[in-house]
Order: structure tokens, then C-alpha cells, then sequence
DNA sequence: AGTCTAAATTTGTTTGACAACTTTGAAGCG
DNA sequence: CGCTTCAAAGTTGTCAAACAAATTTAGACT
């Protein structure tokens, strides 16, 4: 299970040149990859029968996560992968399918799969999923959301390229034009938090942030169509861009704060107002 | 679209029970579910062809979310659901299978499918897959760790009950029976960090804790055979223990921070170790 | 060598069938 | 009447074969 040693440093990823032929000789890593032995299903539950698919799924995902399946890797045809795991097409589509919509493979009609870039932006999708359930509740999430984001907006004024800083500064400013456009507000909204998950140079908290972000949105819908609450929150947004433009960490971290307390105030507000319909 | 009003106040789910037949009416909900006009694919990316079965997944999916798709409810079976959707059996259980995958919806052969609870657990698991990527960042781990799990102990130590306390303290103190087996160790670890969780009475932190901390898990496993290295961990853990079971955020924040400054130095250790093989 | 076209390859989707398991419902019993 | 037992119906799991639609490859032709 040789692990491919992690990076110590930081490079974002992308780099990696894949050899003019990245082709997989499936034959040699699957020589035994029939039939598991009772055991061998994989410790997890004991009653619980797994679905032929699912265990190829899994395979392919340790596959990936040990390294021995890299970004931008061509899988074999589906023809030759049924064969080397000893099933049939449909299965093994099922297994290729599931990996495709958790953003792990890609595939088009006609070319073969291939290993995604693993960005923690495309394998967020699922995380939303999970956060976005109907039951959801308001203090959790903005709890939650106050320790990340005030963390990614530290960094952010620590960090930020002067680029990245100017990106955010006139992402704040731009929302002037947006008071009577709640819509056009939400778009840009999610263009300046964006930036700001850039700026804070870390995938993971940034993965995180969206997720929590895109969790708010279908709420905040509500919350923005409300009277004064897009002037309100244009004015905090250019309060943190400003302290960020000054590298001032504190400062932006208050100036979030209270602009994440002004968002959590305004998304109750909307869900009483949606309650009482 | 009518979105079901969320919860304002926090019970932690489970509660609802299901009516005793919950079997869908998709007929209803289906009335014009076949072939997409043409713009309505969805408005991501325009060159893009997605598959039928995504299309289908992702419909599914939205319902999920929406609240039209409840925990506990039974699908329609399914020949009904292909019929539905206007597609094939195989196809549909593309999208059925990757849904399972992600932890959405469970089936027993024989049985029908159904929604899962949609716990933060089950669905986290997806995201520790996008973590776990072989190029990851250390630094990057640590800083979000540091911020999602110093924020966790601190509510722990606000919020903890008695009894989740002494869990923890339990937990703690018994790792000095592990000092010379790391397995085990790693096993009391992880009931020790659950428990945390646990007592933070916090979701959506805690799903995030737990993905970072199982991405850490592999590279971990050569630190905790580091001699020293296991009895330093039972230490910090019991001094994280009293400073809970006292109450007391601000000393577990810094019980806890050492600790991970522990375990951080350690793992780039360990990693040093392997580079060198 | 470069370009275009046609064949071969490959994924997308459907139909049909059977095996393995669960659920249902009715018969039989106390 | 209520309970258990058991067979039948229903449902998911898996496979096989075929065709459509897109891409890749290879060859013919400048």
C-alpha cells in the first residue's frame, strides 16, 4: 500500500504534467481483482451486504486516494475495467457514474474516463448536499460560519496579493450599482466572498466556506429582497475590503463580524417572514 | 418551489416520525418529468452534454434538498421511477447507485430505496474523499484544524453534559493503557476526538472536524509508532479532559493548541521519515 | 509534412432476461 | 381471534447483447 509521500510545501496543485500517454495497465494492478474473499469485503459493517457496484466504486476511489490513480490519468475502457474486475458493463457504469457525480471522474460520450483535478472546488458539490437539508438549523450554521469565515478573512488580509486585494475591493464598491437588484446582488455577493477564499491562499477552509456559503444562499434569497438590507450589507463589504486593502487583520475581522451578525439577523428575520405564509 | 421552512431552534433531527406508508406519489410530482426542452439541461455550462443519468441524479437530488424527498421515505420502484423520468432501468440506476454512493439514499436488494437520515456522519463521507487527496497541504490541514477544532473544544468545554465529559475524560485517561500499542491507540484517538464532537453539540463543525481529522489519519498512523510520541498525546488528552471537565474554554483552547502543535510537528516528522525511504 | 475523410473505437442508452432477496398475504394452528 | 409458517408476488442485483452518438485513429490525398 506504498502511499505516495504528500507535499510538505504548498504549490496549488494543477502543475503536474500528465506523459503524452497516461494510459493505466490495469492488468498489473488488478491481477487479483476478483471475487473478494468473504473477508476481505471490508471491515465496515458485518450483516450488511454491499452491492457488487459499490465495491468497485470504492476500489476505484482507494485507488485515487493512495495515488496509484492521479489527476488527469485515462481510465482503460469500460470493456477492459469489467474485465479486470470480473463484471459486467452495467455494473461497472454504475460504479464510473457514482465516481462522475461526486466530481472524482469525468467522462465524455466517445473518449474515455479520466481522472478529474480533484480541486476542492469541484469536489465540494457533495459537501453542499449534505449541509443543504431542509432541516437546517440557523445558530449551527452561522456558529459554524463565524469560526471559518473570520479565520479565512484573517489570512485574507495577512496574505492577499495586491491583485486579489484590488479583485476584492472592487467587487465591494461594484454592489453600489445593485440596490434595486437583489439578483444581480446575490451574483456578485458570491463573486466578493469568492475572492475572498482566494485571497486566504487555503483550499481547505475555502472548501469549507463555500460550502457553509451555498448552504445561505437559498435562504438568503429571501433576506435580500428585504428593504435596506443590500445597502446594509454593500457597506459592510466595502468596511472588510478596506481593511483588507490595509492589511489590517483586526479590523477585518470585526468588520466581518458584524456583517456575518447582520446576515444571520436578516436570514431569521426572512424565515419568520416565510413562516408566517 | 415552496421550500419547507427551516428550523429556527436547534433539536437535533431524528424525532420526525415517518406516517406508517410513505410510498411517493410521483406521478403527481412527475406530471412533465420526460425530456428536458432543450435550455432547461440546466444552466451550468454550455457545451457541456450531461449524461441522462446525472440529469436524473441531479433532479433527484434537488427534490432531496427541496424537502419533497424527506429522510425515511420509500421510492418508488424502480421500473415506476425509470417510467417517470422517460429512461431505462440501467440508466436510472446510474444515477440511483451514485446517490447510494453518496450517502443520499440505501437499498436492500429486494427491498426498495429509501432516504437515509442525511446525518452529517453519513454524508460526510464524500468529503474526507476530497481531503484525502495524496497532494495535500500541511500547513493548509492545520491551519483549518486549528480553527474548527479549537472552536469545537471551546463550545465542548461550554456545553458539554456531565455525563459527555466524563466520557471524554474517560477516554482520555484510558489511553495509558496504549502506550505500547499503537493500534490501539489510534483506535481510543478517534473515540477520544468523537466524543469531542459530541459534546460541542454542534453538526455541521462537528462533520468538518471529522473530515479533517480522518484525512490526518493515514500519515498519523507512522507518528503514533514514534516512541514518545504516544504518551506525550495521553498527556495533552487528560490535561484537555480536566480543563472540560472544568469548564474552562480558555484553558482547553490551550490544551488543545498545544496538542495540535503536537501532533502537526510529529506528523511532518513522520513524514520527513517516509520521504526518506 | 499537412489536411481531410472514413473506419474503428468508445461511451451512452435501451431491451430483455434471470438470480437473490424481501415483502406480502393467506393458510394453518393454537 | 391472534399467532406462526410458508409459498407466491414483488423488487433489487447482475448479466448479456445490441444499437446510437460521439470521439479517436488511421489512411488517402494533396
Amino acid at each position: 500500500m506504498a502511499r505516495t509521500t504528500p507535499k510538505l510545501s504548498g504549490e496549488t496543485l494543477a502543475a503536474r504534467q500528465t506523459p503524452l500517454e497516461s494510459d493505466l495497465d490495469f492488468s498489473t494492478l488488478f491481477a487479483q481483482a476478483r471475487k473478494p474473499s468473504t473477508k476481505t469485503e471490508t471491515p465496515g459493517a458485518p450483516g450488511e451486504r454491499r452491492s457488487i457496484s459499490e465495491q468497485v466504486a470504492h476500489r476505484l476511489l482507494s485507488m485515487v486516494k493512495s495515488g496509484n490513480l492521479r489527476p488527469g490519468d485515462r481510465l482503460p475502457t469500460e470493456q477492459q475495467m469489467g474485465l479486470a474486475f470480473g463484471i459486467s458493463r452495467p455494473a461497472l457504469r454504475e460504479a464510473l457514474k457514482a465516481l462522475s457525480l461526486m466530481g472524482v471522474l469525468e467522462s465524455r460520450q466517445g473518449g474515455r474516463y479520466s481522472v478529474t483535478d480533484l480541486s476542492p472546488s469541484r469536489l465540494i458539490a457533495p459537501f453542499n448536499v449534505m449541509l443543504s437539508t431542509n432541516d437546517f438549523d440557523v445558530n449551527e450554521h452561522f456558529e459554524a460560519r463565524l469560526v471559518v469565515d473570520l479565520e479565512l478573512v484573517r489570512l485574507c488580509a495577512l496574505r492577499a496579493s495586491a491583485e486579489q486585494r484590488d479583485r476584492i475591493m472592487k467587487h465591494a464598491v461594484d454592489g453600489r450599482a445593485f440596490f434595486q437588484d437583489p439578483v444581480g446582488f446575490r451574483l456578485l455577493d458570491i463573486e466578493f466572498h469568492q475572492s475572498l477564499n482566494d485571497g486566504a491562499d487555503n483550499r481547505m477552509l475555502s472548501a469549507m466556506a463555500q460550502g457553509l456559503y451555498d448552504v445561505g444562499l437559498n435562504i438568503r434569497r429571501v433576506a435580500s429582497e428585504m428593504k435596506g438590507n443590500i445597502k446594509k450589507s454593500v457597506s459592510q463589504h466595502i468596511e472588510i475590503a478596506e481593511a483588507i486593502a490595509n492589511r489590517d487583520p483586526v479590523k477585518a475581522k470585526q468588520a466581518y463580524r458584524r456583517h456575518l451578525e447582520h446576515v444571520r439577523d436578516t436570514t431569521i428575520a426572512a424565515m419568520r417572514k416565510v413562516e408566517q405564509t
